[in-house]
DNA sequence: CAATTGTTGACTAAAATAATCAACTTTCTC
DNA sequence: GAGAAAGTTGATTATTTTAGTCAACAATTG
């Protein structure tokens, strides 16, 4: 039941171009330095979801990639499914025909509850959510200093 | 986020137990035989309970194993935590020390809300539960038949 | 044209997963 | 007490996934 680090690192490179929007395009290797992930890496990360739609490229110099769609439009569930696939806890929560027992299992059932919960965080939060406690947070850190 | 063989596995197995409860002890070769699960793999699957002790087991011709507690006392939580460790769904929302970024990081609290909500479906569903669901799902198929 | 930046596909090392096997220990039954 | 039955443990293995790297390429700017 862990996020991979593609989940990680993607859930935050995307918070950053939040972050960063409506400004000009962001350069990958400055997301990958703010947010630490390995430039080579993140290259991989971002294609998901240019293909989906959600993030714009442009390439060449002075090019870089910014958020297709406002910030309140774009749930944490996208994001965390193109990077990690289904959150279905397990294959057959989505696809019962994958297993004989899905019928009458007690065990799946628990399983979907669990898919139910997960969605439910996700569903509701959005990157200008994350974008606002992200912002609470640098605040704090300043009063602190 | 996918739940491992070893949890779909040994949930099953428990689930088992708690159906067989209060029999004699019940045999992993049996447990296998029912759940479909490799009886070498079971074997290992069953172990960590043993040592949690919340499994007892006897050797020998005649042996088995049985729950140690009535299954009311046997929250899914335990039982999946024994098989696949933590549910926190990373690290660093169990221990902020492994990540630098973890008191200022803000992917970090809906990391943290997603365990909050698997925890809370863990924490609510007992191997008593599980048998009942079971129950009901046997009675209406033998009413379909 | 040269530098810059995203795109793509091939490749790899390391770790996790899902077993399997064999040797061993305990217990029961005859 | 012998032998079969059953759980215990540790070693080993094949496969898959993960995380990352590298290089060639394509597009854009100045």
């Amino acid at each position: 039941m862990k996020i991979s680090s593609r989940g990680k690192y993607g859930t935050r490179a995307l918070l950053d171009l939040a972050q960063h929007n409506n400004e000009s395009p962001v350069q990958l290797k400055d997301i990958a330095q703010r947010q630490q992930i390995p430039l080579a890496y993140l290259e991989h990360l971002i294609s998901p979801f240019v293909n989906a739609g959600i993030v714009k490229s442009i390439r060449g110099a002075r090019g870089g990639v910014w958020l297709a769609k406002p910030p309140q439009e774009i749930k944490l569930k996208e994001v965390v499914e193109l990077l990690e696939g289904s959150i279905a806890p397990v294959e057959c929560v989505s696809n019962p025909m994958e297993c004989p027992r899905s019928e009458f299992c007690a065990t799946r059932d628990v399983w979907g509850e669990l898919e139910q919960a997960i969605n439910a965080v996700l569903e509701s939060t959005t990157l200008k959510d994350l974008v606002e406690r992200q912002r609470q947070k640098e605040q704090s850190k300043g009063v602190m200093s």
